[in-house]
DNA sequence: GAGATAACGTACCGATAGGTATAAAACTTG
DNA sequence: CAAGTTTTATACCTATCGGTACGTTATCTC
């Protein structure tokens, strides 16, 4: 009984050419029509298969953590909270001052999208961050090579936000290797 | 010779309604109905007195400069290295997190507007931004206070990038007590 | 008071926004 | 091959976007 029509195109690679669209211009800054030209689908398909423009942001804002942004996640398997904290900057360098990627963070500049008609964007946003560092908090609770002053709480959102000041710097231009000698520099501040 | 019709409203005053605009809601997330309803007045109104959406916008910029912004530059008074620092970092919780302004940064922000339309907003928002790290990067290569493993350009790019990160943790709603603890937690580690 | 001047309010402009109706096309199942 | 199903492409919808033409109103100068 099923049937039907094959779709013409496949949809995770239509989904990637959205992240980029999303990731560069932003929420605000991307009409429908950038979107299925990138895509190289049209409206109908792009309807059918992602739902509506907020709907088809949402899907790519899990695909962006699935992807490039799975760093992350996989920063708190490090042996020692020192290693964590320094793939956690190292990675947000290399996320948001990549070659192949738009200049950013996608996350970062979706937090920052204040029109009337973004408010659910910018709360997903909001959202995947606020379980992202309660995941570092809760890794660093366990890690005992910290210096002795910091609370995990307190040393979770600083992280977060050197990582966030990198996802700025790098939107605002700042090229890969200056980034680098930042993050570097935050480090031995951080953990010396 | 003069003459004409005086206008009826106080045109800094009605500059600062779109700077509340802008800043709460981002260059694309306004429109020019938000505007003029803020401004209380309408668009050819809005047209003589400050030109397009984006000359207005560079009016409202370079008041936030003047205005809320104006603790960037008077913190490089202050008598020391150290001191400077911390008056910025402090100074960037004051006006991200203060509670009769809107949220985060309206030049962070601005820097996020991708969209094809937005590309002098945010070369104008990148010119500001770099501007102010290099008086920053002057004022501290004349301090003598500071930890003598910092280089005056990377640590400039390092508080600069602290500052941005605080923004965006305003602008994705952290709390303006919460926020000071990052910071005093951010300048222990920068100058102990 | 008569002109000249400039800001005002309204009503409008073409372009584009996000979103959809409709019908042709391409497939699976019987 | 015919029926049923889903995707495709085109063409269109209303609302709003940034921006302006135009006639009216208020002021200054003479």
């Amino acid at each position: 009984m099923p049937g039907g029509r094959p779709r013409s195109f496949d949809a995770d690679a239509a989904l990637d050419r959205a992240l980029e669209v999303f990731w560069r211009q932003g929420y605000e800054g991307t009409s429908l029509t950038d979107l299925t030209t990138a895509m190289g689908i049209n409206k109908p398909s792009l309807y059918a298969a992602f739902g509506n423009k907020e709907e088809l942001f949402g899907k790519v804002l899990a695909r962006y953590l699935d992807g490039p942004g799975a760093y992350t996640a996989a920063a708190l398997d490090a042996p020692t909270g020192r290693e964590v904290v320094e793939r956690l900057i190292h990675g947000a360098v290399a996320l948001t001052a990549g070659e192949d990627t738009p200049e950013g963070c996608l996350c970062v500049k979706s937090v920052h999208a204040g029109g009337p008609d973004s408010h659910a964007v910018r709360q997903d946003a909001v959202a995947v961050r606020k379980a992202g560092e309660a995941a570092l908090r809760r890794r660093l609770e366990q890690a005992d090579d910290l210096p002795s002053h910091y609370e995990p709480a307190a040393l979770a959102a600083l992280v977060h936000t050197i990582s966030d000041g990198i996802a700025v710097q790098a939107a605002a231009g700042r090229g890969r290797d200056e980034l680098r000698q930042v993050a570097d520099l935050a480090l031995r501040a951080l953990l010396d």
